[in-house]
DNA sequence: ACATTTTTATACTAATTGTATAAAAATGTA
DNA sequence: TACATTTTTATACAATTAGTATAAAAATGT
């Protein structure tokens, strides 16, 4: 992301909160941002693109505040959590997040929906996490319950909230809800009244992560192969580096047998010896993604 | 609604299902239902109104199955609402009734908006009726909380068990929720916390009401001035027909004054004596509307 | 001063919704 | 049956919009 992408992203996050996706043209974005269509497709391969990009940054921005959050607040880690959800609400709400990914739906397209899934299901996992820090260990069976539970009444209090217009401010709702998994956790736990089997969902869950990953891969190669396409004249030069990121993309998205993790580091290391690309974001980018996959399969 | 109208409405259906509204051109429909463009614009004046006709026949339906429900298994009133609730829950899954809904997001029309919030309100509306029946006067003004937080326990633990592959059958969800929403109930009344207040809320929905047979009006308005249009040939008999359809939904829709009824009613019954028109369902339907505002507003 | 890259301006393609209209088919009626 | 009316078809057309292509102009680097 250089400077001029994000100043577009800047700009059409501005006519999507007043507009939403639907109605914002290509037309407005060039407009707004004092740019021609040229400039925008070269930094963006299309209007969904730029919305994924955007979601991406605001859920990164987000994270990196949320963990913030821990740090000023140091004290009851109860207490910290429900803080951290209250930043959260208010971040998601400032920012339209939940009309931003609404939007999406206009794109019907299935890796797109994956992603938006993958978002969900990365703040829920956080939730639940965090919810065996908060609670006592002998209530942990019952915890992906109330995980569930509060994210679902979180949302709908919500809801009623804004359709009523606001006569409640988030820390009270975040509390009351608190409260109430509270006494439910320790009621299910009593009673042993299991919804959810954790362990089913863990194996869910970790499919999920792996296919987020799956899809960054197809973004960053994507990405990647543009520069290369652009801006390695050599045809040598380009002739390889495309076999390199074909092969890696193959080893890593084929499910017959593991990656062989080995040939993917040199791949990497051989493109990294390419003058050209040594020093671009989208190779830095392609290296994260790589790495965190061949990691996650050794 | 004739016969092919609720047929081009059945293809329609059909292939909404299979790959949503927005990847069904119309060209796709015309095609399904074997038909020219000519013949469904004489039905239906756009793809979006389609929608909503599709939507809207689906409330129909599962609100009339749902009060058979009621009859059907008489017993224990908490019991039938639990067997009310999973009918809807199924009802509107195997019907992708979530899916149209959001696909009424792409539309970006602040009426189409308006329309499902009132579906939305409505179905909040009879939860929290039905609750004021099944739980003791006591807990009333906790009741409507607790319908918020019902909604919101099934909306989120259903998407959860979407995502796992259906571990859970919907019975046990709702019989969960249930008693959740009982425990809580309870202690909130006993702690005398509230969250909403409930006579805030009444005022909100009252007006949502009226504004959805405000659209309600509408639409059968549109309808029925389409078929005055078309079928009456006698160019007076039009002229006085129209007059009479404007006067009632200017009438009804300014907000200065109360509607003058009588009026309204006698200009009903000029327009029943019509002979074109008075056996038209279109006319049963506007005069079904104009009554229940004219009971309102009384 | 020259080469390279970025940016602009603009024309064009393709998809899609909705309108218009004349011809053909179906239906109703004397 | 013959004729009139309504419904339906087929097709051309307008308007909007995403995305491509390209040549000229401007900015940047060396």
């Amino acid at each position: 992301m250089n400077q001029k992408q994000l100043d577009i992203l800047g700009h059409t996050h501005q006519l999507f909160m007043e507009k939403g996706y639907v109605d914002t043209s290509v037309q407005d974005i060039l407009k707004r941002s004092g740019i021609s269509k040229g400039t925008f497709y070269k930094y963006f391969s299309s209007k969904s693109e730029l919305l994924l990009s955007l979601l991406s940054s605001l859920q990164e921005s987000l994270i990196l505040q949320r963990e913030k959050v821990a740090i000023e607040y140091k004290g009851d880690n109860q207490k910290v959590f429900e803080e951290q959800i209250i930043f959260m609400l208010s971040f998601a709400e400032q920012n339209k997040i939940p009309e931003m990914i609404e939007s999406t739906l206009v794109l019907n397209e299935v890796k797109t929906f994956q992603y938006i899934e993958e978002l969900k299901a990365a703040t829920f996992n956080w939730i639940y996490e965090r919810f065996q820090e908060i609670f006592p260990s002998k209530t942990s069976p019952y915890l992906f319950d109330g995980a569930v539970l509060l994210e679902g009444m979180l949302n709908n209090i919500f809801k009623m909230n804004k359709a009523l217009n606001y006569p409640l401010p988030i820390e009270q709702i975040v509390r009351y809800c608190m409260k109430r998994i509270e006494e439910i956790v320790i009621e299910v736990a009593e009673q042993k009244e299991q919804l959810f089997n954790p362990s089913v969902y863990s194996a869910v869950f970790n499919e999920k992560t792996e296919s987020h990953f799956s899809t960054e891969l197809t973004r960053v190669t994507a990405k990647l192969k543009r520069v290369i396409e652009n801006k390695l004249t050599n045809e040598e030069e380009q002739k390889k580096s495309l076999e390199f990121v074909t092969f890696i993309s193959d080893e890593l998205l084929q499910n017959d047998t593991e990656p062989r993790t080995f040939i993917i580091q040199s791949s990497l290391l051989s493109l990294e010896k390419i003058n050209t690309l040594a020093q671009t974001k989208e190779l830095e980018e392609y290296k994260e993604v790589i790495t965190i996959l061949t990691r996650h399969a050794s």
